[in-house]
DNA sequence: GCCAGCATGTAAGGAGTTACATGATTAT
DNA sequence: ATAATCATGTAACTCCTTACATGCTGGC
């Protein structure tokens, strides 16, 4: 019985699930769906934001695990919402395990660089239209951090995560001078 | 039943089928242990390697659709090594496919900025050595890309693959900041 | 003697994606 | 009108990891 329940909490506790807690411990009542709208745009600048999909089934294994509480809210014709919000234990859980478990090696998927690395003789033009798209996204990630740590700076309670929005920024900062370097080194061309 | 070898084809043409067969692209005839350990070196810094037991299930698979050939070296007493080797189908797909699959987003999972990111009352300590271990990961990281870039910087041939390696440096570059900023901020303290 | 590295592979399961499904509202 | 966004959920599948399994060689 009670080894039964220890499974049902360590499923939860992926770093996946507890990054999602993690925005929840802000104290916000929120639907998956908001949940993973705020996540993109925070969290989801160094740590990937799953589809839809996973994060309404994170958001269950949560629930299971006692971490999280969950209020249904009757829509018209929709199907119901469901509002999510953390519970004590699910702070503590946060806690303990973050404290816990060494970080794992930082995980890339830098699929832009892959296409240079592969462009043995694909046309530049393709290559540098690319480039430019990256560049593009770069300058949005860049946009919400630098909002991010603006609105957290402030409270000092939040300084540390704070300091992950700067953090953050100074990695896509990284990005932007590499993709510069690169558009540069594509117009030197042969 | 051209159908079922467009079907085969397709199941290898993943990005990380294609960073694997990028390395290949280099020219060596490497088995499957050889291309790991030198896909973490190089581009395992901006494009995670899978675990051993998925790079031979990609290998097998590139074989299969005809991108890459095997010889069976055998061995006394253990496993045959396996020699792989790219095929002028594979170079022609490389090409192909890098030029007509626009990248996806950079996806990125920083599990040492999370560690932070949750740490509301997280003993200080234990965080430091976290973000110290990490700077260590992310020097030694940048000594590899350093070397990478000396190497192919000389050959005007790999001019695109050095200047990945140099992208790649600005990115841990900013970490390296990031980390600092961090660990500044808690010598602060409260 | 023991542990790390070399070298391959299987088995089981978890993490994650895409596509399908529904239906309302809001903007172009 | 048509598309996008809101809002949730299921089904099917792929990707990827961890653990197990084997056995040799080289360093401490």
């Amino acid at each position: 019985m009670i080894d039964h329940m220890d499974d049902v909490k360590r499923a939860a506790e992926t770093p996946t699930a507890m990054a999602l807690l993690g925005v929840l411990a802000f104290g916000a009542e929120v639907s998956g769906y908001d949940l993973r709208q705020w996540t993109r745009r925070t969290v989801g600048h160094w740590y990937t934001t799953p589809a839809h999909s996973q994060v309404y089934r994170e958001l269950r294994s949560l629930e299971a695990a006692g971490y999280t509480t969950s209020r249904d809210v009757p829509q018209m014709g929709k199907p119901d919402k469901v509002l999510y919000s953390i519970t004590d234990a699910g702070r503590e859980a946060l806690g303990v395990w973050s404290a816990k478990h060494p970080p794992k090696p930082l995980a890339l998927k830098h699929h832009t660089m892959l296409r240079l690395f592969l462009a043995h003789d694909t046309d530049p033009a393709v290559l540098r239209g690319f480039l430019e798209d990256h560049r593009e996204q770069t300058l949005a990630a860049l946009e919400d951090l630098e909002n991010e740590s603006a609105t957290l700076g402030a409270d000092r309670s939040q300084r540390r995560q704070a300091a992950v929005a700067e953090w953050a920024a100074e990695i896509h900062r990284g990005d932007l001078a590499g993709t510069e370097l690169a558009l540069k080194m594509l117009d030197e061309g042969d």
